[in-house]
Parts: C-alpha cells; sequence; structure tokens
DNA sequence: GTGAAAGCGCTAACAA
DNA sequence: TTGTTAGCGCTTTCAC
C-alpha cells in the first residue's frame, strides 16, 4: 500500500484563499477574531476544493480527537449478539449516540472490556492512549464503577454515566427506573390487582435496586403488602424461570408480575403457559425493557419503554458541550422510561 | 479541558530502553533488521512503562490509521433501530467484524451514508478524508455500486464488498445466496411439496435475483414447475402482505412459500393466520436471515441462517492482511448461508 | 543492525 | 484581526 497522503490540506485552503492557514484552522473552529468576510473566504474555498481536516492530524495539533468511546461490558454485549435474541441496547445507543455524534461532526467508537476482570485499568488505558478519545459513555452495569470513573476523572477526559445518579465526576443520567417501576406498578393497582410480584435483576445493577424502590413504593401507597411477592434473578433466562417458579409456587400466588428485563419476563410468560396459566386472563405480565422479542411475543407484552437512544444522545450533547466550556454536571439527567400497554396486562377477574 | 498530552511516548520508551527512537517504531511494527536482544529490551520497556502508540501520530508519521469503516445504508439502518423490530445486522457485523479489529489493534467505526442520494460521493470522501481508514467494508445494498468501488479504488483504499462475487477492486464476499435459497427449496422439496411460492427481494440488491434463481433451480431439478409462483416484495411487511396475497389468491395456491426476509415472511405469516391457513399444517414458511422475531414468532420460523458475523470477520481479516502484502482477491470468499428447521415447515399433507 | 534527520497536517502560543 | 513559529508522536527516508 502506497504511503498515503491528505489530497487537500489546510494548506491548499489558506493558498487558495490567499490567508495563512492560521485563519482557516480559526474559521474551521469557528473562533472568534475573524472577520465575517474572511470567514466567507475561507469557507469558499473550503467548499470549492472540498477540504475536510484530518481528524489525526486535530488531534496531533493538540485538540480534540472527535472520537467518543461507548465503553460495554465485553462478555454481556457479545452474549446479546451471539444469542440473537434482540438485545437492542447497542443498536438504540448508537441510534442515540453515533447519529448526534456524526452531528457534530465526531465519531462514536463503541469497545467491549472485560468490566468484570482485574485488567480493566489497563484495557481502559491502552484504549485511551491509543484513541486519546474526547469523551467515554459509560453503561450500566458500569457506570458507577470506581476505578473507571477515578481513572477517566484523573486523565480529564469528559464521560458520562448512563444508569446512574450519583453526583461526582461524569455526567449522570438516569432512565428515572424507580419511577418507572412505580408506573409499571400503578397500572396494574388500576387494573385491580393486589397481588402484584416483582422479579428484581441482580445486585451488581444499581438499577435493580431502584426498580425494587418503586415498586415497593407503589404498592405501599396503595396499601397493599410486598411479603412473598419479591424473587430475583441474573437477568438470564433460567434465573427468571426460577423466580416465577417461586412467586407462582406460593400459596398466595401473584396475579400480576412485572419482570426487570425481557429475558426474565419471557421465562415468567413460558412457565405459565405451561402451567396452563393464562396470560393475561390469569396473570398479568410487565416487562422492564422493551426489545423485539417482548414486542413480538404473544401475547405482545406490555413493557417499560427505556429511552436509551434519548439518553445516548443526551450523554454525547453533554460530553461535546463539556469540551468547549464547563458545563453543569451536577444533577442528573432524567430522560423518564414509559409503560407501553399492549396485551400482557388486563383487569383483574371480578370472580376470583 | 486542558490540552492533553500522551503520558508515555515512544520516547520514553527509547529512553528507558537506551535505543534510539527509530528501534522501538521498528519493534513495535515487527519491522525485521532487530536484534532478538534488542527486541526484547524494548518490549520490556513498553511492558514496564505501559506504552501504546498513539493511532493519530502513526498515522500522522504516514502508516496505517488502523480504522476500517463499515458502510451502512443510513435510512435502511435507522429505520431498522428505530422500528425496534429485531433486525440485527448491525449486531452481527459488529460481533465478527469489531472484535477481529479489536484482535489486531483496529478500531471498526460505523458510518451510514445517504446511499442512495447523489451525495454519496461527497459523503464519503468527508469520511475518508477525516478518518483516512485503512479499510472500508461495503454492505448490501451498496456492494455492488460503481461510484463507491471505483472512490475507493481511485484512493488506493482496501475494501471489502459482503454480498457481491463480481471480480474487480476490492474484496468479493458472498454467503451464496442462490445456494441458499436452492437449500431451502429442497428442504421443502423433500418434504412433498411441489408448489413452493417464492417471494423476491428488491431489484436493488443484486442478491434478490440469485435468491431467485437457486429456488428456479431446485424447482427445475425437483421437475416442477414455477409459473405463477413468484412474487416480488421490497423487503418492507407491507410488499410481503401484498405478495403473499398474490401468492394465495391463485387458483392453486403454492403449499409452501420462501420470503426472501423477515419482514415478509411475518407478513405471510400474519396473512395466513388471517385466512385461516394453519402454518406449517396448511402451508410451510421459510424465511430468508434469521432474525430474532423470526426465532420467537410462533411457530418459530424455519429459516435461512446467513453466517454476517463471520463474513464481516473475513472482510476485516482481509483488508488488514491487504495492508501487508498483496492479498489474492480474485476469487470471491464464499461462507455459506445454511438452513436452519424449526416449526414452520412441515411435510405436505397426503390428503391434499 | 542502528541512529539522526525531516516531515505528516494541524493547533497553541506568541508576535505583529 | 491576522500571521509566524514551534511543536504534537510517530514513521519514513537516508546515513552510518
Amino acid at each position: 500500500m502506497a504511503r498515503r497522503r491528505q489530497s487537500v490540506t489546510i494548506k491548499h485552503v489558506a493558498a487558495d484563499a490567499g490567508v495563512s492557514l492560521q485563519t482557516v484552522s480559526r474559521v474551521i473552529n469557528k473562533e472568534p477574531n475573524v472577520r465575517p468576510e474572511m470567514i466567507e473566504r475561507v469557507q469558499a474555498s473550503i467548499a470549492k476544493l472540498g477540504y475536510v481536516p484530518s481528524i489525526a492530524a486535530q488531534r496531533m495539533g493538540g485538540s480534540r480527537s472527535y472520537l467518543i468511546l461507548a465503553l460495554n461490558d465485553r462478555e454481556r454485549t457479545i452474549a446479546g449478539w451471539q444469542s440473537r435474541e434482540g438485545t437492542d441496547w447497542v443498536d438504540q445507543m448508537l441510534l442515540g449516540g453515533m447519529l448526534t455524534c456524526a452531528r457534530h461532526g465526531y465519531r462514536m467508537i463503541v469497545e467491549l472490556v472485560d468490566t468484570h476482570s482485574d485488567h480493566i485499568e489497563r484495557e481502559l488505558l491502552a484504549a485511551i492512549a491509543a484513541l486519546q478519545p474526547d469523551g467515554v459513555i459509560l453503561t450500566p452495569p458500569h457506570s458507577e464503577n470506581p476505578l473507571i470513573i477515578d481513572l477517566l476523572a484523573e486523565h480529564r477526559i469528559s464521560f458520562a454515566r448512563i444508569g446512574s445518579v450519583k453526583p461526582g465526576p461524569g455526567f449522570a443520567l438516569t432512565m428515572d427506573d424507580e419511577r418507572a417501576a412505580r408506573l409499571a406498578t400503578e397500572h396494574l393497582v388500576g387494573l385491580g390487582h393486589r397481588r402484584i410480584g416483582f422479579i428484581a435483576g441482580p445486585d451488581d445493577f444499581e438499577l435493580s435496586g431502584w426498580r425494587v424502590d418503586g415498586w415497593r413504593g407503589a404498592m405501599a401507597a396503595a396499601g397493599l403488602a410486598t411479603d412473598g411477592l419479591l424473587a430475583q434473578g441474573d437477568f438470564g433466562y433460567a434465573s427468571g424461570t426460577a423466580a416465577a417458579r417461586a412467586l407462582l409456587d406460593a400459596l398466595d400466588p401473584p396475579t400480576a408480575i412485572i419482570a426487570s428485563n425481557d429475558q426474565m419476563t419471557l421465562a415468567t410468560l413460558a412457565l405459565a403457559r405451561e402451567r396452563g396459566i393464562e396470560v393475561p386472563a390469569d396473570l398479568s405480565l410487565i416487562s422492564f425493557d422493551d426489545t423485539p422479542i417482548v414486542r413480538f411475543a404473544h401475547p405482545p407484552l406490555t413493557a417499560v419503554v427505556q429511552p436509551i437512544a434519548e439518553v445516548s444522545a443526551k450523554a454525547v450533547e453533554l460530553i461535546i458541550a463539556d469540551q468547549a466550556g464547563q458545563v453543569d454536571g451536577s444533577q442528573p439527567i432524567v430522560v423518564p422510561a414509559r409503560v407501553e400497554v399492549r396485551n400482557s396486562t388486563t383487569a383483574i377477574r371480578e370472580t376470583e
């Protein structure tokens, strides 16, 4: 492969416009102290020559890299892709994050890291050294990983923590899981359900706790007890089956169940079917997170829709804005989830 | 944000190892003419200091950018993400492409371009100028777009064309759609079906034709006629409904249908259900492409599984290998698709 | 086999 | 408001 050079550089533009490199640079970076007529002249040359600055050179010059890293957990992400079960977290993230990046001349690079292992630090440092990203987006369950956060803070890299409410370095963004769980519970309460079970997610996800809190809060507000109505899974299908079994085996089983993710909800649905429990007639079901299989399940499931794309977009915007001035990151950004009612929830039977 | 500098540079390594920059560079790039003991000494320093070369600087120095672009059609990709219907093309591509990139120290950047518009050229040139990628991966329906191909060839950028068999610049990779369609058809023939309908994809996808060819070939080989058994859609759900209707409205309707993608298959399934035609008892159904909704449909659909991840991985490998020496790209790489039999296909009823 | 020089395309700091 | 100078971290010549 031949040594590849930029065909049109800032020099060409400068020459064509009859100005110095610096002026062109200023125009590109929308810096002040350039006369409007100069701006126009330079922009004309840029358009004429089809000039596009080299990101590598911009980075070398000491400014931005125009790269934002989206950090995901390697194991979980790959498992999701391999199973082909429609976990569209990454897609939604790209939808929001990548498009927003593009709009600002940035690129989003997805990096998978072994977040649970002890070489996160090495992996992250290597990524930072190689790419020198302007920002990093953290996704659950790593949004509050102190190792990552400290490292990023030390390196003065702007970063966003999706699914976090903690203050501290980095921007916290949340879909308000507690509220979402409350809404879901209230929906069921409104349908007359009094025994509403909840299948929680694993503890290494902060949001697992928030969802339980939301459910508990709504139950309490409605004057309903929660004893024996809470089970826990690990977001996997098998764990969902076990949790659902525990709930349904009770003497006084729930008439409705909210499960903390799609797989556990589907497991519950399958168990119900296996036992001849009809959904929604005998059991109402709500899925936390609205993945494709949830939408296309039979019946299509009522679900909590998490605005992953919007949150990702917001994260990117915060990071980009942070490059320029100080952005106030003291308060977490809230992009609330909502409940999409489909056919897996219905009013409780009068006859019971 | 403070001007960010590399913490450990090649200079530090050189100083630590007591050699020149050059020697370090040679070791990094595995160039010849370095004594083994030198290599070892340098690598020890690299490990000790945790040095990772800056991709931007490497690019500036005139070598690779360690960036590979995956080019997808903007409109289709975004539509897929927004519909949340589980089109996992991008995921599978990341699974194969991104991971393979990572293994070689490369990164994959997904770029969406308005491939149908007249400013593809501008968009692509801009991406090339900004990123200076070492390679580009083209996906259908753009894998044989002459505008893109010529542009890439002119710029001497290695590229791969996924879903193409044409020789020419760039590496052609195919999942052998014709064979896949033949296999699917043969599966149905083996089950006793004689009237097997086919819903083709739009003509702007080369592969649409290949699939029809495969079906035609298998039908001919089995001595079966194809008159009135071919319909065409545009990969959209509505078009699938129309095509299925055309097929099923015939005087002598097919007992089995193969549709060229998931949406059209699901549309056919829905239409059948609407008309009281039971799948698979009354109608066998095969989907081309095995997306999540196909796997979780009722019944789970027999489908052609396209090895998108493997093909993407192969594409990345070819591009990376091409950076060094000449890779023989005269023959298309074939990674065959296979048929996954599920519950939407069954032996034809004897009573008919 | 190894090292010193020059330069990639750009921006920061300074000067005018 | 504009231009000049000196790097950024690396690779590519080309000497030794």
